[in-house]
DNA sequence: CTCTTTCTGGACCAATCGGTCCTTTTCCGG
DNA sequence: CCGGAAAAGGACCGATTGGTCCAGAAAGAG
């Protein structure tokens, strides 16, 4: 009783058409993307995209997934790096402040983004948010204590205050990048920010 | 040649449906806000709401300088009370770390869910968002020369760099009041970005 | 009371919304 | 080369979208 794949196979790579989906929602919001946007972006048709990922809804979740997993791949592949904790915020605020760091990237943030659409008025939304928040303050708060633990930051500083602001800075740049403003302030208020950190 | 006004006087308070639809907008967010939702929130019919607004997207752009207007006129307020200017920002950052602080209130800050949005997307939202957004930075940069001015805070500190530093986390802490987060985590941030002011 | 002016409710509009379903292709295993 | 299974295209669905328009009610000025 072997599993064999049936029938004739998918024409469509899943991962790049939740990506591409992703993209569209990141930059569109989950309100002002309809099906045709996510069709055409997808390069799907509506029933492939309706057979595969079930819903407009089911899609978002799925492609809010895929950003943060992706988000935090990235973040530990740097954390696991020989990089100094303290040195790794540093240079994640310092990423925040330029805009232009990653200019293939849509402006601003698909989970802050989402946590401000749909945070308050979508359960299921909320709930996603909400943990992945205090997964970044946990994440935060253990690089502080190892970066007191190695003499990078005061060990008379208190962890959880120092991780508190830095989720509050991060959502504020985040916020702050689908604004003009001009790069000097951002930076400014980034190493003003990095100047906490002692 | 008088200016009488002839015919039917309104049956409503056009302030209080552009109240009214502050409000439904803030909740909701632009795209998710129908015509049927604002017409129900603000107690008119379909033609009055078009006679008198002239669009969905015209409402919204008043409904968004009159919830600016708002909160500028507040801030003002206690400004130009006898509050020391130090104490102000104290007092203000203090009454973002806690969303229960008004409850009559929305979650978050309709100008800052604007931004996310449409900054972006809408040329209109997008320059009316960067405009303020340097408003407050000059108000908080205002502040900050005026305290060190006056002794509260070390005259030694970039007040432009603390400006900002209060820009990013008063984006920060409204968009997090979206969240579900433990009051203490705010509190704590909160008291560490004004710890910096010293 | 009448005239003028304006407001109001609702009928109406084409377009689009998210989503379903059926027919036609296309591929794989045998 | 064939039969079965699944993918794809697109017709189709009722509901809703933002917006227009018109007939009639209502109120102030004279």
């Amino acid at each position: 009783m072997q599993m064999m794949k049936l029938g004739r196979p998918l024409e469509f790579d899943p991962e790049e058409a939740l990506a591409a989906a992703t993209r569209v929602f990141w930059i569109k919001g989950y309100e002002a993307t309809s099906t045709k946007d996510l069709m055409d972006a997808m390069g799907l048709s509506k029933s492939s995209l309706y057979q595969t990922f079930g819903s407009k809804k089911q899609l978002f979740m799925r492609a809010l997934a895929h950003y943060c997993n992706a988000s935090t791949k990235r973040e530990r592949a740097k954390l696991n790096g020989q990089m100094p904790d303290k040195e790794f915020v540093v240079a994640m605020l310092r990423d925040l402040g330029d805009p232009d760091r990653y200019p293939e990237d849509p402006r601003g943030c698909l989970l802050v983004n989402s946590t401000i659409e749909l945070g308050k008025r979508d359960q299921e939304v909320g709930a996603f948010v909400d943990e992945r928040a205090k997964m970044s303050l946990a994440m935060f708060e253990g690089v502080i204590r190892r970066a007191q633990e190695e003499g990078e930051i005061s060990p008379d500083k208190s962890a959880a205050g120092l991780a508190g602001m830095l989720v509050v800075s991060v959502h504020g740049l985040k916020a702050m990048s689908r604004l003009n403003v001009d790069k000097a302030v951002l930076q400014s208020a980034v190493e003003e920010i990095i100047n906490r950190l002692e």
